[in-house]
DNA sequence: TAAAATCAATCGATAAAACCGATTTAGAGA
DNA sequence: TCTCTAAATCGGTTTTATCGATTGATTTTA
């Protein structure tokens, strides 16, 4: 059994293809299907059944690769460790953000990359949801989401700053010129909020249910900038972090009460390696926080 | 980097020498020095300084080691939950017990062999700090030992049993009739008891020490027989757990007093695959506790 | 329904890598 | 100073990974 063996199974496993998992590793079908083959002699156990001209994953197929991605993880993580400790100052950091974070994000990154320019970025915009499956899935250094009561011990969580929420409307409009706005009034509004996939919503059923109000929630809409436009017509209102806020055409008007900050968190998997770059980053991320404050 | 060479690395790091490592290896001197050289071209970086014909291991080396061994782990794991997988019922498990516990320990050993005749067993005798260092370093599937307010995460601890704490005299003895005996009479007594090494010293030292009594140690030894034939002469005594005491020449006489038990606990790693057979020796240990009630 | 396309398994050949024994080099020990 | 020991190197052999071609069976398309 050899890490490389390990590899093409996960990849096989993962597609479900034999065929596209060679093409992706840039080795030849016969090559994988003849290492599949061979590991599954050296462990005596089908790690695939193979139907007709399918492959399906076994049960032992299922719990192996849980151990075989940890291995490979875990060799990885050597390696980049070593990197770090030589100091090669190069890498690549991987990083899932929720969309409410993308006005400071945005700064934090342009800075992090001007400051470190051969540290490759990759960022990943979506719900909570998503970003946490492709956390534990280990696609990711760590995401930026709201707090969730996650109460997974795997998860490593650091606080990164409150969020207020604010009820954002059109400059235009006539509440526009309000310091702040209570729910009972907010109830009253046509509402267009982030699609149910966006914890915010969630967040937010709970807040008028602890007051017995309920919001008058007219649209639900998976983009903010389209929630944006549908806010400048004057008619309609949404809800929203203020760090989501940035159109010069609408206000955000903070919320009356205690309960209208959110904590926005920095998760990351307690197993994993966290490469320097990863720290770096993070420490950008606190210094920009306190520079905005 | 396949497995392969993080298990050639691996073995040239405990043992500081090529030639040695590839003799246990069974591959030759030349085959590890070169698969080592390749290791570390491929991660850009010295394993091993070498100073003369002499290795020792550089700090990459150290770093690097201990993701080596949780790679290898992790594989090995999975190939052991394939194995309970398929009820394979084969396999080995591997013990560390300290010296009290070896009666009880010897007749569960004993019973196991019985019914699980094709697995291997390997036990080790040793004192606490010794077998946890073992246990740190895989070498084991679980220890024996008394509870030691561990505090250490990573260590998954079950109580087994508790056992009472006895001074142990020569039948022979004019305290041999006693059905019990206190502190205060034990500290005028002339007292052999084992070795520092033995977690057994520390907790009495604690127990005299709240009574504001100085135990009258004549002598420290670290093998129990000798303890027995010291105890023999019916000079001296010593105190041991109940479950240590077998020779038909000794009795041993309950201490008063509530803290005078010790409780036994069962202590594994807790990122370590726990093997079918392993679950099996536990059910055993708890069944052979139960009947002795 | 037949033809075409697709995918995994197999085969034989080739290329690459692991391995080995012999030797060299250099340091340690007597 | 000589002998011994251990790691590095070299050239050759053996083993393994890989490939392209082909086969067989299933799925998809016309």
């Amino acid at each position: 059994m050899e890490l490389r063996q390990l590899k093409y199974f996960l990849k096989a496993k993962e597609l479900l293809n034999f065929t596209e998992a060679a093409n992706v590793l840039n080795i030849s079908q016969s090559t994988l299907s003849q290492q599949i083959k061979q590991l599954e002699d050296e462990l005596h156990v089908l790690l695939f059944n193979r139907i007709g001209k399918r492959i399906t994953l076994t049960e032992a197929g299922e719990v192996f690769g849980e151990y075989a991605a940890q291995s490979i993880n875990r060799a990885n993580d050597g390696l980049l460790v070593l990197q770090d400790l030589k100091n090669l100052n190069k890498g690549k950091i991987t990083i899932g953000v929720i969309y409410s974070m993308r006005i400071l994000f945005a700064r934090t990154l342009i800075e992090f990359a001007r400051q470190y320019p051969n540290i490759k970025i990759q960022v990943v915009f979506g719900t909570t949801k998503d970003l946490l499956e492709k956390l534990n899935a280990n696609e990711f250094d760590f995401i930026l989401t709201f707090h969730e009561n996650l109460k997974e011990p795997h998860l490593k969580c650091q606080a990164l700053l409150k969020a207020n929420m604010v009820l954002v409307t059109a400059r235009k409009s006539a509440l526009a010129q309000k310091k702040s706005i209570s729910l009972d009034e907010v109830a009253q509004l046509p509402l267009a909020l982030p699609f149910s996939g966006y914890s915010t919503i969630h967040f937010f059923v709970q807040s008028f249910s602890r007051k017995n109000l309920e919001p008058n929630i007219c649209m639900e809409i998976n983009d903010i900038p389209t929630l944006f436009e549908i806010v400048k017509t004057g008619h309609w209102h949404t809800i929203l972090s203020d760090t989501s806020v940035n159109d010069p055409e609408v206000v955000g008007i903070p919320i009356d009460g205690k309960n209208m900050k959110r904590t926005i968190m920095i998760i990351s998997l307690k197993e994993a390696y966290e490469k320097k770059a990863v720290k770096k980053f993070y420490e950008l991320l606190a210094s920009m926080h306190a520079k905005n404050l």
